[in-house]
DNA sequence: CTAACGATTCGCT
DNA sequence: GCGAATCGTTAGT
């Protein structure tokens, strides 16, 4: 399949940038060991107004400073101490947008995710929110800046049918005020990864 | 140096 | 439905 190429990631238009992620593919072949996931839900973040971006009004720290780098890099980070949440930075360098990766289905490798995951079954669970498919695909904040046009984690184009696209407000952002209510998440309709909101 | 706090998940009630 | 887990990042002293 064709990997996404850094054009793709250039652009400057974050919130187009998310929805069009639906329905491709992420893969990691990490230690030589090659898992993937179809995207089936994601959420925007603009370097430019939106307080619930980390880096939100030009807010250079040690931890943002890879989302102001040219699109097509990851932004990895710990959250909560525990866990490692995936982002994609698009635009281009100096531009500080991101696009979270909610939930993914999986593809192939679902062995290796269950192991990684410690699941003696497939479940749904198993890649369904931010911290279970980072998990799921052996992402860990080390793989911060990893460039995403390379071989060890990349996107690529899939055949799924994307089919109904949802919009809603972002999870978790309630601190971020009236931001909080943007329309920046996107997700498949009826697709059981889809992680579960509490709005 | 210190303290507060998460773009969450899981287990228990 | 509720609360604990758990630690790097951040801002402030």
């Amino acid at each position: 399949m064709t990997k996404l190429s850094r054009d793709f990631y250039l652009r400057d238009n974050v919130v187009q940038i998310a929805r069009e992620l639906l329905g491709k593919r992420i893969v990691s072949n990490i230690n030589g060991q090659l898992s993937s996931g179809i995207i089936v839900e994601t959420e925007a973040y603009s370097g430019k107004n939106d307080k619930a971006c980390h880096a939100n009004a030009g807010k250079l720290t040690k931890r943002t400073s890879v989302m102001f780098e040219a699109g097509g890099k990851a932004y990895v980070y710990l959250c909560y101490g525990i866990h490692h949440l995936f982002n994609i930075v698009t635009n281009h360098e100096g531009n500080a947008d991101a696009v979270l990766i909610r939930a993914i289905q999986p593809d192939q490798g679902l062995e290796i995710m269950q192991e990684r995951r410690n699941f003696p079954k497939p479940e749904y669970r198993i890649s369904s929110g931010p911290g279970c498919l980072s998990q799921a695909l052996g992402i860990r904040r080390s793989h911060n800046k990893t460039d995403l046009t390379q071989n060890e984690i990349w996107l690529e184009e899939s055949n799924i049918e994307v089919g109904s696209i949802i919009s809603s407000p972002r999870i978790g952002v309630d601190y971020a005020g009236e931001d909080a209510a943007l329309e920046w998440r996107f997700y498949m309709k009826n697709n059981p990864w889809v992680s579960v909101s509490k709005r």
